[in-house]
DNA sequence: CGGAATCACTTGTCCGAACAAGTCGATGAC
DNA sequence: GTCATCGACTTGTTCGGACAAGTGATTCCG
């Protein structure tokens, strides 16, 4: 059962993928909304509050709101999934776990998941490609308190997120993402069919539990021109931060 | 003059950052916040909500929020400006313009600035150093409208959009974001003192005014193990999102 | 001991009011 | 034509209230 600003967001960022409120042009006013939709101009402006974060409208005091974009966002849930992305766009894609153990934690692990060095962590393999050409290679770093639950899984599942929550009702709330590009070693090459030292785009990522509680680490590497990252900031609010180094 | 919701939030993230809650820890309730700071709970919500969509805190219905991180955050305006976000670090930033000049739009050019193919435009190549070696090669596509004012600045401009801000009271505040990885090509190899194919992270940029006009598109390329970028999401706000193929 | 129930507390949603700060279009003067 | 002024309108901020939905600790019972 969503909330009203919820619906109310998604049935204007619908209107606005239509074209019904084209690029560059403005939004009824917030009396309006209110009137249309039956709701106090506080619930509408919780609405558009969650279409001006994701960039998709831009705000300014006195002005009428205007529409900046029509790109299709992406829930959590999507960009968490391989599989379920590739879907919507009506492609193809497979997945497989080449490798599976658990070993004695490193320096790293033990910093991200907040545990102790040469505690017990699973590490996962997988590949994944997107109609037939291999664009993926994803290592994940599970705490052990997750590792029983992960060891279930069949090897070409879809959805690890979806899994795990039908499964043992664990939720992948909060993810902290690190992006740089860093050339394929001999192992990343064999497996992604490109040649050694290509550019690939590396993702890594700390999930963490609603409590804030650390799930998993990741490094996932995409291969050069597969697949792209998106993200819109802006005065009022920026998502993105630039790091010297690798961080 | 700021708002009391934006002087709460900073108040709270300074208290983050030097340990007063710790990661992992929680934060008093609106209640307490309320009561501290002399204001509504409606006040305080929004302070927290700033905090949450930075994915500084975690909140649920019924639970205290909790610290996710300290990771310091930036503005808009320091991601924008190279010189600064450097200078904020303690390192020395050097920017040169290596080239500048007039010439026709090309079709991406007109797509992205929202003009016709064959209007003039500005192009801006310059090449940006970090602690003396270079890092960072920006090519940046000016709308004619803008061409004048840019080419006032000084080749050795600090902050560009701090500098036409103060020229001619231009705002750039909407950003919209494509991160992928390339392989240098002859120029950017040349350029960036690295071998051909060396892995480069792009960033590829529209930034428009406040009322949504494009100002200028950019197109920035990272030396790999110079820089990375890092991104917060959460299931109540994804500012993420992947796109198949170089965008 | 483990599981269920209870309760105090906490955050989420929604309402409505009042005022501040700004935009934009029309108008008038030069 | 340009520029300044004005007024209607629009969004931003803050307040306070009421209720819903959930957490976490404690207590009770088998």
């Amino acid at each position: 059962m969503a909330a009203r600003h919820e619906e109310i967001a998604e049935a204007l960022r619908q209107a606005i993928d239509r074209g019904e409120y084209p690029v560059g042009g403005t939004l009824p006013t917030e009396t309006e909304l209110s009137a249309r939709y039956g709701v106090s101009r506080g619930t509408v402006r919780q609405a558009v509050a969650a279409l001006t974060a994701e960039g998709r409208i831009g705000s300014r005091q006195g002005a009428r709101r205007v529409v900046l974009g029509n790109r299709r966002s992406q829930s959590f849930a999507e960009l968490r999934s391989f599989a379920q992305w590739a879907a919507a766009m009506g492609r193809t894609a497979t997945g497989r776990v080449l490798d599976q153990h658990r070993r004695p934690a490193t320096l790293e692990d033990a910093e991200k998941l907040q545990i102790k060095p040469g505690d017990e962590v699973l590490q996962v393999l997988r590949v994944r490609g997107l109609d037939g050409e291999p664009v993926l290679l994803e290592r994940n770093v599970y705490a052990a308190w997750m590792a029983d639950a992960v060891e279930r899984l069949p090897a070409d599942c879809t959805s690890v997120v979806q899994a795990l929550y039908e499964d043992i009702g664990m939720i992948f709330a909060y993810g902290e993402h690190v992006i740089d590009a860093v050339a394929a070693g001999a192992e990343d090459a064999r497996l992604l069919e490109v040649r050694r030292g290509s550019p690939l785009l590396r993702i890594r990522r700390v999930t963490t539990t609603p409590a804030g509680r650390p799930i998993e680490w990741s490094d996932d590497r995409y291969v050069s021109g597969t697949v792209s990252f998106t993200v819109a900031n802006s005065i009022g609010s920026n998502p993105l931060a630039r790091q010297a180094g690798q961080a």
